[in-house]
DNA sequence: AACCAATGCTACTAAAATAGTAGCGCCCAA
DNA sequence: TTGGGCGCTACTATTTTAGTAGCATTGGTT
């Protein structure tokens, strides 16, 4: 169903609407795309860098994931290796805080079953 | 690879660390899982509401991301239907940002198609 | 009682995405 | 000229998702 690259105003994988929202949970919601971003929040790096820090995703897969998020302005290529846009940065800052919620729902699942 | 809901601790799909972060985003990085948290922050509803407020996505997939999200401690099940955990509400504070951000992301590539 | 509509699904097939592995062509330094 | 790192592409196998049909149950209505 998708044509390619979630897109805000075209209909993207799962939603008709082309809703800027929508694209966006579509982009993110694809295998390693929250993670490239995340490990690129660090400072640029090469391809394979890139590769081991996020444990060996196959090439395929990363290289489509940096070609969607080149298109969609999030990450670029320069001298340094891929790294983060202004707009890619800027998405960070929103996605920063997720590091510390999971480790309390992490605290907390664990707490859950020890209950039972 | 995965074996079955991204749970922090152990090995989740494209993830052999289970880092919380990593857990997490293997749970939102599945198509529908951020749609649905971000349709039931709007209050309970039922299996076919969501089905439809999430433009029809397949019975197969939203019964199989509600059972995710639901041993995952964000959504549940009561009278009024599906809904989000507290634990859930706290997590859609995070996400409630991305609203806007789509928005302006949206703009921002727009503007940036009407350069070339 | 018989009907009806809505609910939460399950079953099934087809298409698409992802995983996993191998290796190519390029560049640069030794 | 050999060796290593680079950014990939090619290919197959497996898993996930899409899409459609329909079943079993519940609750109200006639």
């Amino acid at each position: 169903m998708s044509a390619g690259v979630p897109k805000p105003g075209s209909p993207v994988r799962g939603s008709k609407t082309g809703k800027p929202i929508m694209a966006l949970f579509d982009l993110m919601g694809r295998s390693w795309a929250l993670g490239i971003i995340w490990q690129l929040s660090s400072g640029p790096m090469t391809f394979r860098q890139l590769q081991d820090r996020c444990e060996q995703v196959s090439p395929t897969v990363l290289n489509k994931r940096i070609k969607e998020l080149s298109q969609s302005g999030l990450v670029t290529r320069d001298d340094a290796g891929y790294g983060l846009t202004a707009m890619g940065k800027d998405l960070y800052q929103l996605l920063h805080p997720f590091g510390a919620w999971s480790e309390a729902w992490a605290r907390a699942l664990s707490a859950q079953q020890q209950e039972r």
